[in-house]
DNA sequence: GTCTATATACCGATAGAC
DNA sequence: GTCTATCGGTATATAGAC
């Protein structure tokens, strides 16, 4: 038989992983402190030391989940999608949809990216890897088939990563220039997505 | 006549700020070291507070010399540019500019963005707002005359400086992974200004 | 497995001599 | 204006009882 308490064990860790990500999330690595993560655990810091470790492989843990479940997901959506264009836009709507599903991703993502890497170890990098790989494909298929415009495919892919990530994670920013200035600045995720899409795909300047 | 050492007190004052952008733009705020930034200008810490004041007036003036000389470098370069297309080229080509002259830019800016802003008073808010209404009035000139489809004004514009800002900032981790996974991953900053300029203004779809 | 209490170290900030 | 020494507070991590 299984031990006693798996399921309460797991839910501990579950619990334990998701209250870092959030506080990591909001305050980064080095402001984010363990009594709080204990605290918005619902668990004893004693606890949280027992069922995962340190702050370090806290954060690496946090992270690995995080980035292997925006890969896993990435790689499906390309799937639902007949062209390349309409490969990108799925794409573009799938990183939207982790604005609210895994809301952590982005701000862990811009401070990785702040700090360059130094905290990602190679293997980390290379799952990452594994999403501009799903992009880069996209975009080889549709400048084979005369579709696409022939890019640079790793500069592309970051620019269209770069302009979703901003712009998902500028909302709380947005929301406040938005009260204080006056500037129209409300728009749901999806929204997000198709402006990026219809810009990348389409271009600023008008068709001749 | 002037007191005996301003030049030495002004030294003194640039060289903490100096060492201040560094260390802050390397591990943020919370990771930040008040001794490491002391250390680094060559100068004792508690000359640092004598100075500059805390930590919080520290990391401020730091945010506020650097966001206003980015405002100043944009405005000039609207004006060198005649068209539309030429001039989100100019912007482009001094955000990858501000790479090297001002290298602390982008980290602080993700690392903002990564928090919400929530250490941005409304003052700074509003000034980073002015370099939104420089591009905006950009865009809006360029729908004016035909030469722009129109977009959303904010929207576009926060997809630009994301996708400069990410290329800008990830750097150093498509160097590692260039290393790691033979991926070709070297490119100059105008390269990357030359790539968002050629990849926003024409889109990824070929041209009908 | 769980929790309290605490060891240990570090960091921001300043007092006070010169 | 400059520097040394140090205070007070706080954070990570663990020992040890239950």
């Amino acid at each position: 038989m299984s031990p006693r308490k798996p399921v309460n064990e797991a839910d501990a860790r579950a619990r334990i992983l998701k209250a870092a990500a959030e506080v990591f999330a909001e305050i980064g690595f080095a402001g984010a402190r363990v009594d709080e993560i204990a605290q918005r655990a619902g668990i004893n810091k004693a606890m949280l030391y027992y069922h995962v470790g340190d702050k370090e492989q806290l954060y690496k843990n946090v992270l690995v989940s995080t980035i292997d479940g925006t890969v896993a997901r990435l790689l499906a959506a390309t799937e639902k999608a007949a062209t390349p264009g309409e490969k990108v836009q799925c794409i573009l709507d799938m990183f939207a949809e982790l604005g609210t599903t895994n809301p952590h991703l982005v701000p862990m993502m811009l401070r990785e990216v702040a700090s360059g890497g130094a905290a990602l170890p190679d293997e980390m990098l290379l799952r990452m890897a594994q999403v501009f790989r799903v992009v880069a494909d996209v975009l080889a298929e549709g400048a084979a088939s005369g579709a696409f415009r022939p890019t640079d495919p790793l500069l592309t892919h970051v620019s269209l990563v770069g302009s979703m990530m901003f712009l998902i994670g500028s909302q709380p920013i947005r929301a406040r220039l938005g009260k204080i200035a006056g500037v129209e600045a409300q728009h749901s995720l999806p929204d997000l997505a198709r402006h990026v899409g219809n810009l990348f795909l389409n271009g600023l300047e008008a068709k001749k």
